[in-house]
DNA sequence: CGCAATCTTGTAATGAGATAACATCACCTA
DNA sequence: TAGGTGATGTTATCTCATTACAAGATTGCG
């Protein structure tokens, strides 16, 4: 089943006002900042924050990106979420970058197999400074 | 300067107590996990652990598992906390295994110059079962 | 229909990870 | 010996995440 095979409509009320707080954020955002926003759509605590946040990831429609304890919707056009996905994550402005790259999730998966290691899962983050940060 | 160019011996007396913790664990211990075995030893405070690590995982000697919120000792032979590491953490076992990979590296940098992204450090975590694991 | 099984939701409390702020101590050095 | 620097100790607080339990909602089937 394609991660994207999960239309908007198909989400239950408090997945949808998740989401769309992380489709209309520019950069990534924790559990309980969501949680602040969507305080007068009825959400109260964090629990049903992460619940929405669990279902949405298991969509493939939002990413969590382990180094900032923190999730961000999907942007990836063709996004499959069994594909090994870099994050690019700016240290100034915050804002993350998704992309894939074929040879490097090749390689990730020549480096298990020859450690005889079952890849479950992959995290790669990368921290620096986005382009337009760096004119500062 | 060589990130293990610190030796034992010039670590501070907290500084060794973590260190000893964590080399002498099979496997990645939590800050709080740290400081419950060393309570005996004079540490009652999260944060005397986390000075400690803050230190050691500068002097290299020491990694943070981001998507575990935990850390261990590096038991890479020639490691260079400069490279771009790989860790292989068994979802069974626990047991991280640390290597590294210079076309996995380079393929980063590759990857990070082609999007102008000025790359400051790199986390991949890999998940899935180690070769003992699997037999089950 | 009516009842049970199951899934989703709401709420409170608590566990786990990390840091801020401030006081103190040890050591080096001019 | 006075003063600076770095390591320590202690308390309180902050952020992130989960457990436990109650209450609705929905589906399936007699």
């Amino acid at each position: 089943m394609s991660a994207h095979s999960h239309t908007h409509s198909d989400l239950t009320k408090n997945q949808s006002l998740v989401m769309d707080a992380l489709s209309s954020s520019e950069g990534p955002l924790s559990a309980y900042t969501i949680l602040d926003q969507l305080r007068d759509n009825g959400m109260r605590a964090p629990l049903q924050v992460y619940r929405a946040l669990d279902k949405l990831v298991e969509y493939g429609l939002v990413h969590r990106l382990e180094s900032l304890n923190a999730f961000v919707a999907c942007r990836h056009p063709n996004c499959d979420s069994n594909k090994t996905i870099i994050f690019m994550i700016c240290e100034a402005c915050d804002k993350v970058n998704e992309i894939t790259d074929a040879a490097l999730a090749k390689n990730i998966n020549k480096i298990a197999a020859s450690e005889k290691f079952a890849l479950n899962k992959s995290t790669v983050e990368l921290r620096g400074l986005c382009p337009a940060c760096q004119t500062d």
